[in-house]
DNA sequence: TCCATTAGTTCCACTATTCGGAACTGAGTT
DNA sequence: AACTCAGTTCCGAATAGTGGAACTAATGGA
């Protein structure tokens, strides 16, 4: 294993080593990512590249459909993306799999019911089930959410190996949205200890005030899979005895998308 | 220009030059469209790559979550697809400015209403309000369709400049969905003739058996930009009568959107 | 059991692409 | 007119992608 020259570094990097596609894609991340649209300059403030660079990345992205260029000088997400998300959203097994059992869930509650599945340190939204709803239509599908201030976050947490919960908390920024959001690995810590004995999570209001939820983690033998189901109601209608009635039926809910897993191992999750 | 040497062909290529950046979304495109999960050899043969370069290039997308490597060695769409188009869903303005016109369309109609935009050769769905359905629940936002067999797609066809036009209906290939899909230019341009004359289109269950709409194209001072927005309904609830009913109200809503695009001209369509 | 075949991965010399400084355009301002 | 600031183009140097070939792992038939 051991060579005699030391010119090589051992292992410094622990950038993915993703080339060309790599950059292009970090500034697509940059770009959508930001609050309003940016202008060249800002986007040169904001990496560093030179210009030069820039102005061709951009253009390629433009080209491809990734972004859009405005007539105001502005970029912004492009339509192609919403074309890639809507195959990758049929083709999923794991939501057709699950989505018989939330619309029951949804049934027997009434509420508006989630699936998201454990992302990098996010929740990825997968699919959800709600009643009549005024507007926000189907907001948050694709949406990605802290995993330690949601009820499926917590979840999926409280069953991954152990190895993957210390890789993910040790990179944790815990931005308080609410009061009641956890502050530190210690106090989210203690939460998933309780967690893990009952089997679901509660989340008090603590990535938005007047939502709550109950949550059930849907574990996998892919041990790098995790996700999980949830009830989501506001405040008034989510005392915490009510959330503890739903807790069995999230719990069942959750079991049996489980059992339908293993027919359909692997895929496309 | 011209030179002694005939080794290098004149411009032959129509391809856009994205580079490298355009071969991998190439990639990303073959196998997010292919209808079931691809294996590492059928990719190749698809695309003809070399061993090695293939073999980088998926790591490459899989690493960036772009791609999901299964377990069973095939290759499907990424969780990251859907967290790119969550942004771009959400800060489509365009989006948001039609909203309350679809919700109210819907509401005066008890139909399910489209709002789509031309992208290329296709038709993406950016919006869509219905009632309360069983199944299929945010099934088509995204989704690309054909421009000669849907409402939205003529409509969109009959406003766009004469140049795009007919750079569009050069490039079309006429897929027979149903018995009364249009079969070449003529058929189409036939139509379109009608459509430009009446301002609104009809859709007789040319892309799907059982299903009919009447759409209304939204123009824009952006000649690059078209777009529409239908009501869709089954076959036994969208008579002739019923749609040339309905006509008046997609218009209205059409031209309601269109005086409200000034206001926030550009920002991300 | 063995050999043959197919599937997937790694390696490395070659070359096409990207990189980035600098020069250019063009609109708005003093 | 002279300035600044925003965006675009150009080209030699540096780098990352290319693709043939060798390697390993799994599958299957005789």
């Amino acid at each position: 294993m051991s060579s005699k020259e030391d010119e090589k570094a051992p292992e410094i990097d622990k950038l993915a080593d993703t080339g060309t596609l790599g950059k292009a894609i970090a500034l697509l991340d940059l770009v959508t990512r930001a609050p309003e649209p940016l202008r060249f300059t800002d986007i040169l403030k904001l990496t560093g590249l030179p210009r030069g660079s820039l102005h061709r990345q951009l253009r390629h992205l433009v080209l491809e459909g990734l972004l859009d260029d405005s007539p105001d000088g502005t970029y912004g997400p492009g339509l192609r993306l919403l074309e890639f998300a809507s195959r990758a959203w049929a083709k999923s097994s794991f939501r057709e799999v699950a989505a018989p059992h939330l619309l029951r869930l949804h049934q027997q509650t009434g509420e508006t019911v989630h699936l998201g599945v454990l992302r990098g340190h996010e929740i990825i939204y997968l699919d959800k089930v709600e009643g009549r709803q005024a507007l926000r239509l189907h907001s948050q599908i694709g949406k990605a959410s802290p995993v330690y201030c949601t009820g499926i976050g917590k979840a999926a947490l409280s069953v991954v190996s152990d190895e993957l919960r210390a890789e993910i908390l040790s990179a944790l920024c815990f931005e308080p949205f609410t009061p009641g959001t956890h502050k530190d690995v210690a106090a989210l810590l203690e939460d998933l200890q309780k967690i893990k004995s009952a089997g679901f999570a509660f989340d008090m209001e603590e990535h938005e005030i007047g939502i709550r939820c109950v949550a059930a983690p849907i574990s996998s033998n892919d041990a790098a899979f995790a996700s999980g189901i949830s009830i989501t109601a506001p405040a008034f209608r989510a005392s915490p005895e009510q959330l503890k009635a739903w807790a069995p039926l999230v719990l069942e809910a959750a079991h049996a998308i489980q059992l339908d897993i293993p027919r359909r191992l692997g895929p496309a999750k």
